[in-house]
DNA sequence: GTGAAAGCGCTAACAA
DNA sequence: TTGTTAGCGCTTTCAC
């Protein structure tokens, strides 16, 4: 079994120092062409690869860039891993990538851990519905490890977050259902009211409906289990009293609502309409195509990772940014 | 700016040697308890985290796992991603994910190299649609660095694969095709003819007719791209003689071929059947939900991980495992 | 039961 | 232009 090619075994082949080898390899200046020459053509052919783990130790920058998510399977999660993945490789960072449950507050702790423990230059988070306990992250940012919430962000506001303008795609949502004329609305919204991001959503929905129609009755679930979502949208299309649209804030709600609608024989739009946030691959299989508010992931991906490089850059203040949230016209309304 | 706890700080404060300090962290027998507990509170006191960068340079052993993918923003590697990830982290393992896009050869090697610079202890590739040269991953097994390819692998028989039962999938869904009496298949494969999957899916497919249903003609074609399956499928169900059914080796395939017969309004099953090879999540988003053979990531990452801890455990042979398909009737044939 | 010392592979200040 | 040296944080052998 061959063994890793070192600096030391080069510089003894060659009769030069490792210093030289080592500055030979990297273009140094003070190297004669003639060094550079010999060095690089044993290097290669030796396959030398330097060792990261003694590079990382010995400059104390890991190259290394953590991710934090509840699920990678998640197609928001997806996106934006792959992209922040893209954008990073540019510059020669590599992703760690740890989950950690939805419900899972000590794995998210242990993630934290393992991330210092890899000495991560940068840690992006988007945290679990249960996560309350906000000092582990404090700490990081005591250790100037830059740290960015995204998505999934804690109300505090000492933190960099990256997020949707939830409000903003909340409020669209409703403008689009108010304009359809929608007396009924289903609200399903994912996941723990709790969560600021859950919050800000409801706030500024029931806002958009009081302020333009108040005479729409707005019937609106917290739930955090796909079959819930089912259950509710089953239950309200069989009632008395059955709503005109349906408003979900994610794509497994989106689905669950469409198949309790489709099991029911109802047609979407001629019997009920229905509007998500999504990034819109989902809304786009049905036909016709569901209305859609799109958050993607690749665009806070990208300014995630930005803002992660200005940090680096010096600009430490702590900073929330906001992606605009657009609607895109299905014919589900 | 607060910085990491050393095994020499605490060792200072402790009046002990680094080593002692050491030991006891790792509860080493010899230690005393008494001296095992002064440090271990310390230590917590002092929020030590081990470097994992010394660690890793001094024992040889980095606990990372790598993944290289054509995409991470893909279903099946999604889910493949996400049980590895579950899987390594209960023993302790983390998971470099790279990606090397689909048609990029060159970065498929830069990242084998960035995998090598991190001295990953195992390493699971899922080959690009280009990769011919099998040079550099052959580099990698004679360095004792465990090699395991995984559903997309190359056709040389010196590695370790895991793979679905390929001509399995497609048999089954041959089989289907046949039971339900179809006399004009619409082939669409996804994937260059090149690669030993896409090889074995579409011979296996042609067996099962010529063996049991030779009358039905076979309109078989490859495509690497997701518009053009589109084309394809438009341009058969338009033409004078167009098919009954339609099989396709992926979700996006599907989604673009069952596209094609929705704007063409079509009925599924009505008009033309539809099967496909998939994990599932999209096939049953549809109404009737589409029928297909599934292949799910998740069970093959467990198989993948386990063969890799054979591996570590002694077992270095190469193999070829394989996970079997298993056909879920929908209601589109 | 504890300590001293070497060394993993690399970089960088200083010397020559 | 090149070499010497120290040291990053840790594990581990050997000595006491």
């Amino acid at each position: 079994m061959k063994q890793y090619s070192t600096l030391k075994k080069l510089s003894e082949k060659l009769g030069l120092s490792v210093s030289t080898v080592s500055r030979a390899l990297k273009d140094h200046p003070d190297i004669s062409p003639a060094t550079k020459k010999r060095v690089k053509e044993l290097a290669e052919l030796m396959e030398y690869e330097p060792n990261n783990d003694a590079i990382r130790l010995r400059t104390n920058k890991s190259k290394l860039l953590g991710v934090i998510v509840p699920h990678i399977q998640n197609l928001f999660y997806e996106h934006f891993l792959a992209s922040l993945e893209e954008e990073a490789s540019k510059m020669g960072y590599s992703v760690l990538i740890l989950q950690s449950g939805e419900k899972n507050v000590e794995k998210e702790s242990k993630n934290l851990d393992i991330m210092k423990r890899n000495r991560v230059d940068g840690l992006f988070v988007s945290v679990t519905e249960q996560t309350e306990d906000i000092k582990p992250f404090l700490k990081l940012t005591e250790m100037g490890i830059p740290l960015i919430f995204f998505d999934r962000v804690p109300p505090a506001e000492t933190f960099n977050k990256i997020c949707f303008a939830d409000n903003n795609a909340a409020t669209i949502a409703a403008t689009q259902l108010i304009k359809h004329k929608k007396k009924h609305v289903l609200g399903l919204f994912w996941g723990s009211p709790k969560l600021s991001i859950t919050q800000k959503r409801f706030t500024s929905f029931e806002e958009a409906f009081k302020n333009n129609s108040p005479e729409t009755i707005l019937d609106i679930h917290f739930h955090m289990d796909v079959n819930e979502a089912e259950n509710i949208t089953r239950k309200a299309i069989e009632s008395n009293n059955p709503p005109d649209a349906i408003f979900c804030t994610g794509d497994s709600t989106m689905i669950s609502a469409i198949r309790a609608i489709q099991k029911k024989g109802l047609k979407i739009p001629g019997d009920i309409g229905v509007i998500a946030i999504s990034n819109g691959f989902i809304p786009e299989l049905y036909t016709p195509s569901i209305s859609y508010v799109e958050t993607s992931g690749h665009k806070l991906a990208k300014l995630a990772y930005t803002r992660l490089m200005e940090i680096f850059d010096g600009k430490t203040f702590t900073r929330e940014l906001s992606v605009d949230a657009v609607f895109v016209e299905g014919g589900s309304l």
